[in-house]
DNA sequence: CGAATCTCAGGCGAACTGATATGC
DNA sequence: CGCATATCAGTTGGCCTGAGATTC
């Protein structure tokens, strides 16, 4: 009932609650959930353009740029300027950054399980895929396969 | 790739994709989704508490409150004292908000339609099914079903 | 030159905390 | 009385637009 007649509004709803418990779980690490995205993405690969970040945590310049800004003044990541490209800057993981996230990842990994525990072999990988859809499906032209030029839409 | 490695990550991109397509076709209705989302409720359902949209859009009093509030300026709804409880304020939709939320369900529907051709039959309602053990798993303690006193966890 | 990357200034809606008034 | 509903004040992070600088 409280998740009712469409695909849209479960969406929605899922994500905001799983959005609220993963801030609950980070709220004493000072990090939001979305700064924890990008912490994830750098723990992952190390060395990253910003570019690349926005492009990965489907987000904008600006507002990793902001989130950035932030992560920095707290000495959780260093940004240099890129080795080849002058133009852009190299995110990396400071140590501080690296224990930081490491806590997180154990701080949430109680939620990780309770999502993991919701669904039986194959559920979850066809989930996945399903998610992994509507994400395609939905994202900019920007983000596609093909580049496209199609209709002369100016952003 | 870019929605790799669990499911977490797959249902933020999934629903930001979503997210920021509605808020296009939104757009020259001045209304965001979130209050698509208020509107809609309303529209399926008159005369409502703020507390019961605070439930089913899965927010809270001083949030739908900011929103309400924007949405009642512009004359798309009403509120007027409840008439049976002093404490509540029954909200609902005037012609005006009515007619807008057709249009917004007219301007919206190519990409609800889009988003169904993702899936086969029976994969729909398979994902329906996958978000809503989710978002009630997750969903905070109050809007359970057991009222369960528990740990006596503060918040 | 155009295009890409990043920075900066500003605004806005959403979300949260905490305190308060009122009616159940 | 406690509790629920709603309001008000204030703060923050996220997202967006638009402009500009720098480099490829």
């Amino acid at each position: 009932m409280a998740t009712g007649h469409g695909l849209p509004l479960g969406l929605r709803d899922a994500y905001l609650a799983m959005h609220r418990r993963t801030n609950a779980c980070l709220a004493k690490t000072g990090c939001t959930a979305d700064q924890f995205v990008l912490l994830g993405l750098l723990a992952h690969e190390d060395a990253v353009t910003q570019q690349e970040l926005v492009r990965r945590a489907s987000s904008d310049p600006n507002t990793v740029r902001a989130m950035l800004v932030l992560l920095e003044k707290r000495g959780l990541i260093s940004r240099v300027g890129h080795p080849t490209d002058g133009r852009a800057r190299s995110v990396s993981l400071t140590a501080k950054g690296q224990r930081l996230h490491r806590r997180q990842m154990a701080d949430t990994e109680p939620l990780r399980k309770r999502m993991r525990a919701l669904f039986r072999p194959g559920e979850a990988e066809a989930l996945a895929d399903f998610l992994a859809r509507i994400a395609e499906a939905l994202s900019p032209p920007s983000r596609r396969e093909y580049p496209v030029k199609a209709n002369v839409e100016a952003r």
